[in-house]
RNA sequence: GGAUCCAUAGCUCAGUUGGUUAGAGCGCUUCCCUUACAAGGAAGAGGUCGUCGGUUCGAGCCCGUCUGGAUCCACCA
């Protein structure tokens, strides 16, 4: 409590430390731990974004988690239990790359475990060190645990009413254990398959990417007009940009309509390098006003070469390896096996440059390479285009193939209430646009492991038609240590024997499903039945074609149903010049700065000021608003706990007899509702607006016009300090979501229990006969008074020799009933005279 | 090429089912050291609501057009 002082108050009530005051005493007290309720209507349950550890967290993190924040603070002060977990997104490729950077190693799953490996102390970015996966992972683990403690840190000093009982990592057992579970399961019930196909493939990772990953962006590229020829010597022109894929050539097409190459179909043409003969064909795909308006088509450029492939038949004629070099073998299909020797081994780049010199060389490159910026799809972490490579994958139905199941995701986006509405939209349209299965498999290390092995045949061929799966009861398996069931270790990689499937899930395939991990899906019965289907999915709008679309995918699956009712999408911050903050721009803010410099309540402010699906721009100033509005509420708190012989004992709603008094607790009451209707839209910036505005007309008019009255301590005396009192604890409770610290502080001068804990303020109705409109007369009879003192430059305190009041009779019988306290505020030492008349209110202000 | 959102004061944004003189905060100007608060307070200036057209007695709001911006998706031989 208070020291050095006769009041509640402490004399100068500081914001300073209360972050690490109040979150320390949080956690002892355990304020915002779930309790088990009996039934599943008590509970209010929140999904939330798994922040990934190895990145770093920016202010845009720090707002749309205060947003989820304060919707479960308003919740949990209306009686909810709020099932508020955190979990750490610590698997996947992110982590991979940023122990790669950070101790400066590579894994290579050929090289075996060496239990005494230090990192090295200088890492060199250019030369990695080469460890074994089971090295790998352990930098992985030690490395996300020192990731998870900052980030821990942060939530708590920014006040995140998470209950850190509920904490979950997506490379835990556990998770590993659900992922393989509900994969089996998809799997058991033909969601899951294994295929064949050409998958976008990164050179860099050397692995496939899914379609939800890619990014486009400009490429720089040169088109090339070279010339194909006929058997008796006749050139067609084709124009490419890949020059260096001339070697995968398999046909050339065309329109079928198109007059200029309709003798040329079902001929044959040879390339100008290798001496491939390749047939003309017909497709509806290929366009005549591109390029030639024949194309090349190859295994595999792009996605129209991938449907040309398919639909026509086409041989596959790969070159491209994984790790993006062509392949140093001579391929079979070129005959002139000369040709290609300068190209073995060379990445697509250098390949290009030397068959364009062959093409030079030889004629067959008409005019010079044209430059062109070019699109080409990266995978969004990547920095190199993509290729396609055809390869074993497992894929998991979304919906891109099949219609049926297309509809029913649809469905469940029209089921789901969007926050705000609108961003429905673009999960329809990312539903609608999807053309392929969504693909799992990863060829990296940290992540989950397919609970999958391999037949080996009896010539020491492996089976990928005939996978083995796992039984659930043996969950979680590592296939590359444990053997296949039915097998023995022995027969690992043997004739007759059995081998892992080496590849690891997507991260996505893990974080779809969150609310399982949180829940304790099958773990814990009880637990998942109260808390599934979850309320609220939290998230910003860059993720809603993955981490949203995936969730609903696996809980339409495996639940039948969507994980949640609603789902709130939170804007990006932008920079100042409205473009998205990234790390690459290096426009990022960084959190701490501004938690130190602003103090938490005040960036919460300001982050709850952004509506729900709305980008704002980051400006530093805005926040010191929020820091103004904290202060006040310290200092008019200790005003009113301060008045003398003042005890929140005394106060009562009996008390409150003044016409002011009570017109000012009626007002608050309608904030008391439009502030609850905004949190049940979750639109919390409508709350959040409506108790700033009553809150600062309190303290500029209310109290200062009742503050001569509430020094005394007779009846009236104890009306203003009731009423004082009472909206102090209201106000208190409206902004305790939005300002956890500052509230907290200035609720326990006078309680015992958190006010994170004490309920949501309702309306009493027993107020409804008070007349509110007292309020707006005497607010204007203040602005007039206070203009004249100002327009004449004398101090507020300055003495008015008489007050000259026309208006409406109701007016000024307001006006009337609080004359005392008009006396008070204006400093009068004359009279007052009444004018009745039609206009309205007009305050004639006498100085002395 | 398709879609979504946005355009209101110098800046950031409100503006309810269409209804008198368009609102707030920041910034700016002037003033006030006032016993809750100078990390404060008071007063004031500042807008033909992006363009053109339509509906209506009446449009910031509804419809259409154009312009500018942001985001997502598709395509790119």
């Amino acid at each position: 409590m208070a020291d050095d002082t006769q009041g509640l108050a402490p004399d100068k009530p500081q914001l300073e430390g209360l972050e690490d005051k109040w979150s320390a005493i949080w956690r002892e007290e355990g304020t915002y731990t779930f309790h088990r309720p009996e039934s599943r209507d008590l509970v209010f349950s929140i999904d939330t974004p798994p922040p990934t550890v190895s990145g770093s967290l920016h202010v845009g993190h720090v707002f749309s988690y205060t947003h989820t924040d304060v919707i479960a603070r308003y919740k949990r002060m209306c009686g909810y239990q709020v099932f508020y977990p955190m979990g750490w997104d610590d698997n996947g490729l992110p982590t991979e790359r940023r122990v790669q950077n950070y101790y400066g190693v590579r894994g290579d799953a050929t090289i075996p475990y060496d239990p005494d490996f230090t990192p090295p102390a200088k890492p060199d970015p250019k030369r990695l060190v080469s460890i074994s996966r089971q090295n790998f992972i352990e930098l992985c683990q030690e490395l996300t645990g020192i990731d998870e403690k900052v980030f821990e840190d942060l939530w708590r000093h920014l006040g995140l009413s998470v209950d850190w009982n509920i904490l979950y990592s997506t490379v835990s057992p556990a998770s590993i254990e659900i992922s393989q579970r509900a994969f089996l399961r998809n799997l058991a019930r033909g969601e899951a398959y294994i295929d064949y196909a050409p998958t976008l493939w990164d050179v860099t990772l050397q692995t496939a990417v899914a379609q939800a990953e890619l990014e486009d962006r400009d490429y720089p590229g040169f088109y090339h007009r070279v010339a194909f020829h006929k058997p008796d010597g006749t050139p067609v022109y084709i124009e490419t940009t890949r020059p260096d894929l001339i070697v995968s050539v398999c046909a050339l097409i065309a329109h079928p309509n198109d007059e200029r190459y309709k003798d040329l179909f079902g001929t044959t043409v040879i390339d100008p390098v290798f001496g491939i003969e390749i047939p003309v064909l017909a497709h509806h795909a290929a366009e005549m006003d591109k390029g030639a308006g024949i194309a090349m088509c190859c295994t595999f450029g792009d996605k129209t070469d991938v449907q040309w492939w398919r639909e026509l038949s086409l041989p596959t004629r790969t070159v491209i390896g994984r790790d993006g070099r062509l392949q140093s073998e001579t391929p079979d299909w070129v005959v002139n096996k000369d040709a290609y020797a300068p190209l073995a081994g060379k990445t697509t780049y250098s390949a290009r440059e030397a068959v364009v010199a062959m093409l030079r060389e030889n004629g067959t490159l008409d005019g010079e390479p044209k430059a062109t910026t070019r699109k080409a799809a990266f995978y969004e972490k990547g920095d190199k285009p993509l290729e396609i490579v055809a390869s074993n994958q497992w894929y998991i139905s979304n919906g891109g193939k099949d219609l049926d199941l297309r509809e029913k995701l649809l469905a469940r986006g029209k089921e789901l209430k969007w926050v705000p509405d609108y961003m429905g939209h673009r999960y329809e349209d990312w539903v609608n646009g999807l053309n392929a299965d969504w693909l799992v498999s990863r060829q990296r290390f940290f992540g989950v492991p397919f609970p999958i092995w391999y037949p080996v045949d009896f010539d020491g061929n492996p089976d990928f038609t005939a996978p083995i799966a796992a039984s659930e009861d043996a969950l979680p398996v590592d296939p590359m240590t444990q053997p296949a069931p039915g097998y023995d270790e022995s027969q690992r990689g043997v004739p007759g024997g059995f081998i892992a499937d080496k590849d690891v899930m997507d991260t996505w395939a893990t974080s779809s499903l969150t609310p399982h991990l949180a829940a304790g899906w099958i773990a814990d019965p009880a637990l998942f039945d109260l808390v599934f289907p979850m309320d609220l999915a939290p998230q910003a709008h860059d993720i809603i074609r993955t981490w949203l679309f995936s969730r609903v995918v696996r809980a339409n699956f495996e639940n039948g149903c969507l994980p949640w009712a609603h789902a709130a999408i939170s804007g990006f911050v932008m920079d100042p010049d409205r473009k998205k903050m990234s790390k690459s721009k290096g426009n990022v803010v960084v959190p701490t700065e501004i938690l130190e410099k602003f103090g938490s309540d005040a960036v919460r402010w300001r982050a709850a000021m952004a509506r729900p699906g709305t980008d704002s721009p980051f400006d530093e100033t805005q926040m010191k608003v929020g820091r103004r509005l904290a202060t006040k509420i310290l200092n008019a708190a200790k005003l009113v706990l301060n008045l003398p012989d003042n005890d929140p004992a005394l106060w009562s709603l009996d008390k409150v007899k003044n016409p002011a008094d009570l017109a000012m607790l009626e007002t608050l009451h309608g904030v008391v509702n439009a502030a609850t209707a905004g949190f049940e839209s979750f639109e919390y910036t409508d709350a959040l607006e409506a108790v700033e505005k009553f809150f600062w007309v309190f303290c500029d008019d209310y109290i200062e016009f009742v503050k001569e009255r509430a020094y005394g301590s007779d009846e009236a005396a104890w009306s203003a300090r009731s009423a004082l009192g009472i909206a102090l604890g209201v106000q208190l409770r409206l902004f305790a979501p939005f300002l956890p610290f500052v509230t907290e502080e200035v609720w326990r001068w006078w309680h015992t229990d958190s006010i994170h804990l004490a309920s949501w303020p309702t309306v009493d109705h027993s107020l409804l006969q008070a007349d509110s409109e007292i309020w707006g007369t005497v607010s204007e009879a203040l602005v007039a008074i206070r203009g004249a003192k100002s327009q004449a430059k004398a101090s507020m305190k300055a003495q008015v020799a008489s007050l000259a009041v026309s208006g409406p009779p109701g007016t000024l019988a307001r006006l009337r009933l609080v004359e005392s306290d008009v006396r008070a505020v204006a400093h009068l030492v004359g009279d007052i005279t009444y004018t009745e008349g039609d206009a309205p209110l007009d305050v004639k202000v006498e100085l002395v």
